[in-house]
DNA sequence: CTGTTAGCGCTTTCAT
DNA sequence: ATGAAAGCGCTAACAG
């Protein structure tokens, strides 16, 4: 372990440590002879200042944490993309944590954060998330933190969305615009936010339905097998002209399951997702898309903390910023690659 | 900032700091008394370690740092998957980082790494890495390093690899059986052990060719859109029966540019793909998809390190653990949901 | 312009 | 079983 500290420095210069911190940290009042020398020699020994040293001291770390439900689902890869292009531009590290949809995990990794390990969260809401118990502590604390996506409307934090009840209606209107005569709609989470915000926007869209038109809203859940399942008995019980999966994992579910039934699309069946371009160029070119600027939303959410973290001197800063960004609707067959 | 410290709890139970620590890390010449009135208030107080105080102070930081080219390919995240879950079972954090293919970035991360901000490093190197000069201060420090995926030869560190050799090896066989005439192999870099490797298997497999059958090897790069006008010249131009996609990637590109070309595939053209079961299986069902076990790869890439960081103390462990997962080489029509 | 000093919050000898 | 004290590596008053 050859670690090579400030001090050695300041010996092997014969200098206070002071003076060289502030040579290295190219203060205004030292000398450029030994600003000059100073670096030189950190640069030749290859000086590598200790972060957890100067965080505990600054009381600052220049980190922030993303808190988030999974990766394995597309859109979070993208976000996270989005975010760490922020945090790479401002110098800031970032930290990651999965919960797995798991409340209990989320609550704990908060709890860890609270220890002062990070300047700032962003972060996503598991889809169990009934109660925000765990998250008062962090703004009482005054720790900085933003909710993108999955966001909390019972908290006064600044959040980042999609205008997804705005989305939702255009999209329905679009499927009853093709012609689709029965439409079901498949719910991932009552606890979801933006599940709750596509199923108002399908509402709103069909409440002066045509005659003759039905709807239908089929829980889902994280246990894909299972919503396969469900997902065939509608298809095979109800014969639904239309899909409206609000994310893009039921979609993907119920492109599988009409594959199963013998239903092809769009033929029998239109699905409607929410999704990403890339996965929206592989889907069955027929699909209607609602593409979600996932990277730039990661961008945004970024960009709010950051905001937050420089404004802190005061301690004083604008809640509840709301971005929504523009969301696209289109039918991926007019996809550019 | 209602931090609570050791020092308050100390002070308000009339005990030594010392006292508190060792209560909390439930040291054994603590009495159960103490250590109970201790935690009691330390959760009545929600007190929360700081983790920069302990960590300056023990020289570890039960954090590692994952470094990767990109999280938009779809790979690395389900690695990144893998690799959280065992460290979250590990009770460790994980910073990340993105090199963005930026081999300056890359050297950057790494010199930042070297003050001591983690126990240890995952890695996959960016496709420009060309010299491992900016490694090897890792390798002297005693740094824990495993590599995975895009691995480096020339270190000698532990590396978790698929066999890229052999599948890629059966897989060209596989397109021959099928009746293709004319390969096409797409390189997405020299410098990257993954394209080297396959391409080794993709030449080994066509050393006993049958008289009349052509290959070709087409140099691509990180280009996208130039890849695209690459493969479409390349379609147009030469007509192949067969490609060999080195990256998920750039089957994804090929599979726009038969759309554009007008070909169909797998009748005109078959793709050969290395990818991951969700992507295969949104893809023409026809393409023959070799599927990377990334999240185990995350996994195991995980386990050595912490194998590592346990056998650390002294100062020894096994160098050059090669892990070669399994490799599963299948046509996607065979994929079950 | 440079040095001295006092911690940041925690762990860990060494006493008692 | 508990306390006193030293210090991890760095920054930031405060002196000169």
């Amino acid at each position: 372990m050859s670690t090579v500290t400030i001090k050695m420095l300041a010996r092997e210069l014969n200098l206070a440590i002071s003076t060289v911190s502030r040579a290295l940290m190219d203060s205004y009042e030292i000398s450029p002879e030994t600003k000059q020398k100073v670096t030189a020699l950190a640069k030749q020994l290859n000086y590598q200042p200790n972060h957890y040293a100067s965080s505990l001291r600054k009381q600052r770390s220049k980190t922030i944490a993303v808190i988030i439900p999974e990766i394995s689902n597309n859109f979070f890869s993208h976000v996270i993309n989005g975010i760490e292009a922020i945090a790479q531009e401002k110098n800031y590290h970032v930290l990651i944590y999965f919960t797995h949809e798991n409340q209990q995990k989320e609550a704990e990794v908060i709890q860890h954060l609270l220890g002062g390990r990070v300047d700032g969260i962003l972060m996503s809401l598991t889809g169990t998330t009934s109660s925000t118990h765990h998250l008062e502590p962090v703004m009482e604390q005054g720790l900085p933190i933003v909710f993108f996506d999955r966001i909390c409307d019972t908290l006064n934090a600044p959040t980042v969305t999609t205008d997804d009840f705005e989305s939702a209606r255009q999209a329905t209107r679009h499927l009853m615009d093709v012609g689709c005569k029965k439409i079901a709609y498949l719910s991932i989470s009552p606890h979801l936010s933006i599940d709750c915000k596509r199923m108002h926007g399908f509402n709103h869209a069909i409440q002066d339905k045509p005659t003759g038109m039905r709807t239908m809203m089929i829980p889902c859940n994280n246990d894909t097998h299972q919503n396969y399942e469900r997902i065939c008995q509608l298809l095979r019980d109800e014969q639904p002209d239309g899909i409206f999966a609000s994310v893009e994992k039921l979609a993907i579910t119920s492109y599988h399951a009409c594959a199963e039934v013998g239903l092809s699309i769009p033929n029998d069946v239109k699905i409607l997702s929410f999704s990403n371009l890339e996965t929206a160029s592989l889907l069955n070119p027929s699909l209607t898309t609602i593409i979600q600027p996932a990277f730039d939303m990661g961008k945004s959410a970024a960009t709010v903390l950051f905001h937050m973290l420089e404004k802190r001197k005061g301690k004083q800063w604008e809640q509840n910023t709301v971005i929504k960004s523009n969301m696209i609707i289109r039918n991926s067959t007019q996809i550019a690659v």
